[in-house]
DNA sequence: AAGTGGTCTAGACCACGAA
DNA sequence: TCGTGGTCTAGACCACTTA
């Protein structure tokens, strides 16, 4: 029998072999399905998960494409930071630094397209891995759109875990940079003034609304990882 | 009708609506189906997708729970740099800084796992968007694997490009993180000694051997984002 | 031993989009 | 117009896992 794994594979292999190119059409599903002597579903699914995985390129009626410039993907995982502490074999502890209500100022307001005069709650907390500085975590939330935060104190419970527990469906869009360590930066994090800083940004949706915009700066050395 | 996005999009309305809280067992996909009054393969794949995402977890016998920590996974999109200028509408350029041919260094067979003796091939290129330093490449590539790389001097075309042709498929692990400029890369990139860079590191498999390893500094300010 | 998900089949209808 | 992929169905057998 033929599985949809084993034309994944034959596929694939066909391809690095150069028998299809770059570009290249392959045959309609009925044909590959006649070939490999087995039902159009299973080289549906075969060909529908090579084109998730951005090697192939269908469309109706034209047909299936080898992609010229294969779209490289990585997933990444996003773990709590409480998880990725402790699965590292260390303690983790968290603290709110501050707390604080106000006006969201203008720089935030046009990055969360907040309306004029948004109200927001503004966190810094940190976190730590075996007692060392581990993350600063930079939050700020839409109390428009989630004003349940106003009456949180996230004094012992990271705004994360609060907000995963709220609202777990979300759309986000998170982007890594890197930024240098400016002196409340260096404080917290204990590593010298200037120094090279990795750090996520994320911004949350919520039903299209704005929920959410965290900065988190991990400690000098860290890095995220992913296979593909 | 019932299609498996509906399914798909219920489910979720029912996991955010609290009906199904964390570690919940849903009902089986026989259950399912006679609810939603489809074939069991429909919901099926409408289960089948929410585990790929991270929402659920399925095991056999057991049944399938609702992810109690949802896994969160961004999918970053890893274009050719070439892609990425372009892209921006800028003019691309490419130049090659140091070729040379050696014997392995230690830290480099250690991360590669090349063998005692094996020789590489060492690159060091520049990519410029509209004539300024765009991004810094240092790569490292495996003769033994790829003997052929030794013939190609890569004065024109950027080793990217050239090792996408000749192997499109390979296992890829990527890494991200920050990194202070030193003296050459703050000449290179046009920015200060001592400023944050935000670099990838990739290495790369082919067929179980280590074909290539590459670190990818980006000019000051660079940032990689993604939606989930 | 038994229940659950994993997969395949053979057939069907439909939507898109290039000619 | 009409060929291609997109999806659904009803049924089947199997593999895994837990009780």
């Amino acid at each position: 029998m033929t599985t949809f794994r084993q034309i994944k594979s034959d596929v694939i292999g066909r391809i690095t072999a150069g028998e299809w190119g770059p570009d290249a059409t392959l045959p309609s599903e009925t044909e590959l399905a006649a070939r490999y002597g087995c039902a159009r579903a299973t080289v549906n699914r075969a060909l529908r998960e090579l084109a998730d995985d951005g090697v192939l390129e269908r469309r109706r009626k034209s047909g299936t494409r080898v992609r010229a410039a294969p779209v490289r993907q990585a997933r990444f995982e996003i773990p709590l930071v409480r998880r990725e502490v402790e699965g590292q074999g260390a303690a983790y502890r968290y603290a709110l630094v501050e707390r604080a209500v106000m006006a969201a100022p203008d720089w935030l307001r046009a990055r969360m397209a907040l309306e004029p005069e948004a109200r927001v709650l503004h966190l810094v907390c940190m976190h730590y891995a075996n007692a060392s500085p581990y993350q600063y975590e930079d939050r700020w939330i839409a109390l428009d759109t989630l004003p349940a935060a106003e009456a949180e104190d996230f004094a012992a419970t990271a705004p994360t875990a609060w907000l995963l527990a709220t609202i777990p469906f979300s759309q986000v869009e998170i982007s890594f940079a890197a930024t240098e360590a400016d002196a409340a930066l260096a404080a917290h994090l204990g590593c010298a003034e200037g120094a090279a800083l990795f750090f996520a940004e994320r911004s949350t949706w919520f039903d299209g609304k704005p929920v959410t915009f965290v900065r988190l700066v991990h400690r000098p050395g860290h890095r995220v990882t992913a296979r593909y």
